[in-house]
DNA sequence: TGCAAGGTAAAGCGATCGTTCTACATGAGA
DNA sequence: TCTCATGTAGAACGATCGCTTTACCTTGCA
């Protein structure tokens, strides 16, 4: 059973960085947080930066699902839209304190092993915008996919980072108008 | 020279933090860092809390002092891009590890003096924007103001997160993308 | 039956943390 | 000339940190 002691580990560790940041939990909290002994966690995480990778990777694979789960099929605005529509409960319900790849980072700026997983997911968060792009606009040049999933990416880092401090409800309304302006200019609706 | 040593000290801290993130750095780092003693930076700043708070107060005149730097007079949408503009080599040159104030609040959600100090700066970018909508736009509405100053806020927290995961030039093309979008979307020119 | 694998609880390691304190230097005003 | 505010350098405090180790318990299978 030692995948699924595993990820019920990170599952735990994801939760109590969410909760209390980077800093604050020492390992006799993030133990109590996994819910094992201090053994078994160091068995399956070696060090405190391991944890922390290993909350990062759950946490990915747990927003992307997040975002598959009501995604619509077909082409046109839908599939962007509805991202923007999902990160606003994703906030409000798993990130009170903001994005946990942004604040691992600032925490860890000189750890080669946690940049890496911050990379790794916001790399794949562009590309998520890149297929949303390509199923609205099928004839979409390289060039227009790269500038507006960087746009769209940008917006979704900033209604992430204005949630915190100014709310959920402002920062999603106005990420939603800008996604919408912006892809009305280029006649997708 | 109590206010003058205040400010030394603060710059110090300020560089710090910036450079280092709110966890690496100890006290007697930050104390090289100020160029003081450890009992002065104490006599002015009794507590890291207070060092952290004192950095970012400092941080946010910094800021505002650099964007008001060759900012258009007129009216239309020069005032507003000029801050997406400024924004860019500030963070290439002074944010290499993201803001400053969502650093800190995520490295201290429990601390009231550091969440209120975030909380003022972010009102105040806010406020910015507002200012610079009614300038290039002088019989705006107050909701207009309200909803486009709230988007155009949200790019500006997007550039920035952004900055440091795709870099400084993709996220400052792609925040003047979606400005100019936005106003040319309420004939903003 | 026996033993290896993987779990628990908890004491203890050295290092480092934020903070305070001691002892002394300097320059301006009474 | 004396004093006080403000500066310096650095030792030392108790607490807490990440991590290791010891000792013991449970389970599944040869």
């Amino acid at each position: 059973m030692t995948i699924r002691t595993s990820d019920k580990i990170a599952e735990g560790l994801e939760a109590a960085f969410a909760a209390e940041g980077f800093a604050a939990p020492g390992v006799d909290a993030l133990r109590d947080a996994a819910g094992v002994s201090l053994r078994t966690l160091y068995r399956h995480y070696p060090s405190r930066e391991a944890m922390v990778v290993g909350a990062l990777d759950h946490r990915h694979r747990s927003y992307l699902a997040w975002l598959q789960r009501g995604m619509p099929e077909g082409p046109g605005a839908g599939p962007v839209l509805h991202v923007f529509r999902r990160l606003r409960p994703w906030m409000a319900e798993r990130a009170p304190n903001g994005c946990l790849f942004v604040n691992a980072l600032a925490e860890h700026p000189d750890s080669n092993a946690i940049r890496e997983a911050v990379k790794r997911q916001k790399a794949e968060t562009r590309a998520l915008f890149a297929d949303c792009l390509r199923r609205a606009w099928p004839d979409i040049g390289d060039e227009d996919c790269r500038r507006l999933g960087d746009a769209l990416f940008v917006v979704h880092e900033g209604q992430t980072a204005a949630t915190v401090t100014c709310g959920c409800a402002e920062a999603g309304v106005a990420a939603l108008t800008l996604a919408e302006s912006l892809l009305r200019a280029e006649n997708i609706e």
